[in-house]
DNA sequence: TCTTGAATGAACTGAGCGGTTCATTCGCCT
DNA sequence: AGGCGAATGAACCGCTCAGTTCATTCAAGA
């Protein structure tokens, strides 16, 4: 007897994120999803039921993709202020530098009334989780002492909102041009400071400078 | 000799409004816009040349629709704290509460793979000159020593964002449910108050307290 | 080596949709 | 009242594309 073989699973789906994120759902053709995956267009239907099944799919397999890095919990290793700077870091790059969660964004948006499940699945896994794992660093934080909240997840979801200043607004609606490197740091860098002016708990003005003393 | 019907050109462009931001570009259905607008479809075409002449026109009529003033030039007059405070408060309730701000956002999301001009519109007019009003306020309160903002432009933008957290998302992704009064009050004191903490010059820990003082 | 079930590919079905046609009806203007 | 142009609606065209069928090939396990 012969399974479906899971490889194949994982190259549609890697087609599909590809296919989806740059022609849309409408746009995406089935045909080339299935050529892009170098496999039959029966073997598709063979693993998903039909094209929203493979919607579905393929936006929790972009989102645990990227959301892996964003709060690793080996940043709670680190003083806060070198850690919120990080998980700034990894969010204005995310917001910033990657397309496909941009198209799923664009994606979700577009055809939230005809899959509202969509934009479920996105929420959850992806915004949600996210400053999920973010407000536990700052709980982290927090009994240690290094920084002072009493709503962390409200305050995850202000650090990554902060995040998408000068870089996002201009990427969801206009084209899909990356924001440089150089503008994803300052976004970030600015981000984490105001976001320590209000958090952190002693010399938050020290943070962030290594040179003159203090710290 | 009978014109064409006005009134009737007003309903198309709203049905219109309704199922572009609804299902996107290519979702949206001619059928379904006449039928929304209680028109026949023939009519339609006698109005708008094709689907993209209609998607256009309905981005300039949401533009026309929408002369938001977020930050009126009064709130000069007020102490930093209060001003602040106030530009928040509008800030969230057309985050939260506005329905056709929503609309128009979806609307140019849902369309801008293929017309990236209304989007650049819609920046100009409405997020970008919005923060562009609360830099000149932020920069009458630091010319007036109660704010210190090297970046009154990216400031501004920051706490645009913050007024965002936790109530625009959903909206935007999901559907047009507003944010209660309440919600709307308590991200726009919170952005205030993150953002005071950064940028406020003295006692920023005093602005909000007038009551017992150390909570 | 033989069996079994998955993968293939090419052709096919059927539905949805943008846009048009046309005969008919409606409503304003003189 | 009558005429003209707009609105109607139902049918239609052409095309794209999701999803299926089927005969055939391939590969793993006993």
């Amino acid at each position: 007897m012969t399974a479906p073989h899971p490889s194949i699973h994982a190259k549609v789906l890697a087609a599909a994120v590809e296919q989806f994120a740059a022609n849309g759902f409408d746009g995406a053709n089935m045909d080339a999803i299935a050529r892009r995956a170098g496999v039959a267009k029966p073997t598709i239907y063979n693993h998903f039921r039909d094209k929203s099944a493979l919607y579905l799919a393929s936006i929790e397999y972009m989102l645990g993709r990227n959301r892996a890095t964003i709060a690793s919990p080996s940043f709670a290793s680190l003083p806060a202020g070198k850690g919120i700077l990080k998980v700034a870091l990894e969010l204005t790059w995310l917001f910033g530098r990657d397309d496909d969660i941009l198209m799923f964004c664009k994606m979700c948006i577009a055809g939230n009334e005809r899959f509202h499940t969509a934009a479920d699945v996105f929420l959850r896994n992806g915004p949600w989780r996210g400053t999920d794992e973010i407000a536990s660093l700052l709980r982290v934080w927090h009994e240690r002492g290094e920084l002072r909240i009493d709503r962390p997840s409200f305050a995850a979801r202000q650090l990554s909102e902060l995040c998408k200043t000068d870089i996002f607004d201009a990427r969801l609606f206009g084209g899909p041009a990356m924001a440089t490197e150089e503008e994803c740091r300052f976004t970030a860098s600015e981000a984490a400071r105001t976001f320590l002016a209000r958090y952190a708990r002693h010399e938050r003005r020290m943070l962030f400078r290594p040179k003159t003393g203090g710290r």
